[in-house]
DNA sequence: CGCCGTTTGTGAACGGATGCACAAAGTCCA
DNA sequence: TGGACTTTGTGCATCCGTTCACAAACGGCG
């Protein structure tokens, strides 16, 4: 614990309608300081294996069960929720109704994201198919396509309008996130109207380096990277196999096409 | 690859024909450590920008240069590249060609390597028809599905086959890496059946997290992680900023970045 | 009421990654 | 040929994240 966590007591589950941390800062830890980014990126994970055992009716759980849920090591998921606040009780555990709450607002998910989808293709689609999951936290405010073969089309239950709207799109809706799942050649164009129309926040699906003006935060998916990631390790070890494996099972050498 | 993969000797390229740095271990550096797992990631980066450039003509590029169209540190382009072993000439910057053919080479793309894609609906799709840039290092050796209506139409030059023959395409090819776009109930059976089938490297776009056993390597793409990390510092900024209004005349000067 | 087993929250040590700043090494031109 | 200029490769200090290990805190039970 810490310097001024107003943290109440009162035996039940404390604070519920407040901030918790008792910093008026969204984004800030318990003790002021910003949230480590690490940190950040693996509350998604928690926030999806604690709604799955909150649909299991378990009401509580220690941080050993919920941290193998997650992948993570324990020491390191009692770290991350201690820079939330302190929400665990001890020699029990935590109170999974009440920490999807509270990882949901350090996530900043009380509130219904508007997101625009630029591109519908087959990713776009996918995208908007996520239905369950987008829709914890987000909502679809348009798809968008240039191709206007496509234009009305229902996916999900919103339909498809021409990328022309952008603009409006953006500022009725407040819009601050956007999706790029456009082709490559056109993803910068995209995202500059994007970003000149208020958008803050791109989760960009093209295969480039996206240029965005101080301010903007990207974020970037990319398969062929993946991929190439995993082709390095999975040469490295069929390498150190070599030697336990009959000869006609090696992965094969050098190939030029 | 286009070109040969016997690489170029010109102008006193040294040591083209061995592998480098004098260690016979791939997925290792010169000085035989094995790779910075931070390099790795980063490596696709370079190389899809060395392409670009190549493709311009560009013959020679500066680590200003590159690190530029990379988007990272030029320090730490070049820090990444020593790894690799020493392949800049001082006051002159790197061979794109060469450099092309190094960075592939230390990520084990001079082979081409077989991908099953499981799941053939809209992200399926979507992966199957990535096209040029699955191509640099990757064949699609099958696209299965459970569902049988799908079953022969083709997705890029590939048909969709049933994913009862998961274990014979896998044997028949080879293949050693494994694509998961199958919804989420459906993904952990997949996977202890590719993993069971020999798979040992696995890209997974299913939420939840995956359980193997050791020595398979698992990355996960999830959207909607993505999501809810743009959302926590778009939270943060509009907090920091004012409130959004509906008329565009807003010029806060809170603080300068 | 006090003890016992359990689990959290965190101090501290460690290892990896980042970025600065500069010497070494090469090119180019007069 | 030599000197000025350019750019690489890297030592070093720093920061961030991970993990261990343990004291503090809690509920339950006799």
């Amino acid at each position: 614990m810490s310097s001024s966590a107003g943290s109440p007591d009162s035996g039940g589950i404390p604070d519920i309608a407040g901030n918790g941390n008792g910093s008026g800062q969204p984004g800030t830890a318990a003790n002021g300081r910003p949230l480590p980014e690490a940190t950040i990126a693996r509350l998604p994970v928690y926030l999806r294996a604690l709604y799955s055992l909150s649909e299991r009716g378990v009401s509580t759980v220690a941080s050993d069960e919920l941290s193998a849920a997650a992948g993570v090591n324990s020491a390191k998921l009692r770290k991350d929720l201690s820079h939330l606040g302190s929400y665990g009780i001890r020699g029990v555990g935590y109170d999974v109704d009440y920490l999807v709450y509270q990882v949901s607002r350090a996530l900043g998910l009380t509130q219904r994201w508007p997101v625009v989808i630029v591109g519908g293709g087959n990713l776009g689609r996918a995208l908007a198919n996520y239905g369950g999951f987008v829709n914890r936290g987000f909502k679809i405010a348009a798809i968008l396509d240039s191709d206007r073969g496509l234009i009305g089309r229902r996916i999900g239950d919103v339909a498809v309008r021409h990328v022309s709207d952008l603009e409006d799109v953006v500022a009725m809706n407040k819009v601050v996130i956007g999706v790029i799942a456009v082709p490559a050649p056109a993803a910068q164009g995209v995202c500059d109207r994007l970003v000149a129309a208020g958008v803050t926040s791109i989760l960009n699906f093209a295969p480039l380096v996206l240029k965005v003006p101080d301010g903007v935060d990207v974020r970037k998916v990319d398969l062929s990277i993946e991929l190439q990631i995993l082709a390095f390790h999975a040469r490295r070890r069929s390498a150190v196999r070599v030697e336990r494996v009959p000869e006609d099972e090696q992965v094969p050498e050098e190939e030029s096409v």
